[in-house]
DNA sequence: CTGCATCCCTGCGGATACTG
DNA sequence: CAGTATCCGCAGGGATGCAG
């Protein structure tokens, strides 16, 4: 039985479970939210200063997604200049790890990026060149 | 020296390296490619089976964007019916390390994601009636 | 202070057609 | 087969103003 080694029409890796990470990564408002929370409890302003070029639209969109998803708490607190914290979950928690898997290796790797990429565009820049 | 644990004006996580880590993997065609090729060289009609709804534009896009940053090799053959094959750099493979543990993550919290979503937007939707 | 609503514009990305 | 070029719709996301 089996074998059939051959066509694999589609191996289709789209529709994995993989997908789900993309929609909560992919955006990188909501990476570096996550990491704003690894200390502790962190107020809305908060984030908007300390997350450099964070719209409040997006601040609030992307909060309201990992809220969603279960990966942090609001926390309100009923007092006269409305306080509300957002801290992670356990499950939010978790995904720190793999995070910080990513963010080794991004700091491990990062000269070696940047290299190939100046090697690339300075031979892109040459070949426009010489074709005149 | 040092303390001065107080302000901490903006930590600004987002121009750190990190940054670019998402510049890589943002894209969900570039995670995918980079899956497709992690058994070997994989050819440009072969992407475009393999992954379910990317168009030629867009694997064209993220294939240039990988090899720009130094994660796969485009290899020619100069035959008659020309014949492109991409494989992934060492520095590629490096990258599915990191990768693998987010893939695992997914797995494994899968259902909880989707639990807490599920539980999210049923919450919403009773909120949305009883306002009438 | 925390957020939602609105306006508006840029650019992502799909469809299609053409070239080497 | 492996791309490039063009058109174009649509939504992501910034700026601003208002509300609780």
């Amino acid at each position: 039985m089996g074998k059939r080694k051959a066509v694999e029409p589609d191996i289709s890796i789209a529709k994995c479970r993989y997908s789900l990470l993309l929609e909560i990564i992919a955006s990188k408002w909501a990476v570096l939210a996550i990491y704003a929370m690894e200390g502790g409890a962190v107020r809305y302003g908060e984030f908007l200063r300390r997350i450099e070029g964070v719209s409040k639209k997006m601040l609030t969109q992307t909060l309201r997604q990992l809220e969603r998803d279960g990966l942090l708490e609001r926390e309100i607190h009923d007092t006269v200049p409305p306080g509300v914290e957002y801290r992670l979950t356990p499950l939010g928690q978790s995904l720190i790890v793999p995070l910080r898997h990513m963010k080794t290796w991004a700091i491990a790797h990062y000269p070696l990026v940047r290299e190939a990429r100046d090697d690339y565009d300075r031979r892109a820049v040459n070949a426009t060149i010489s074709e005149g």
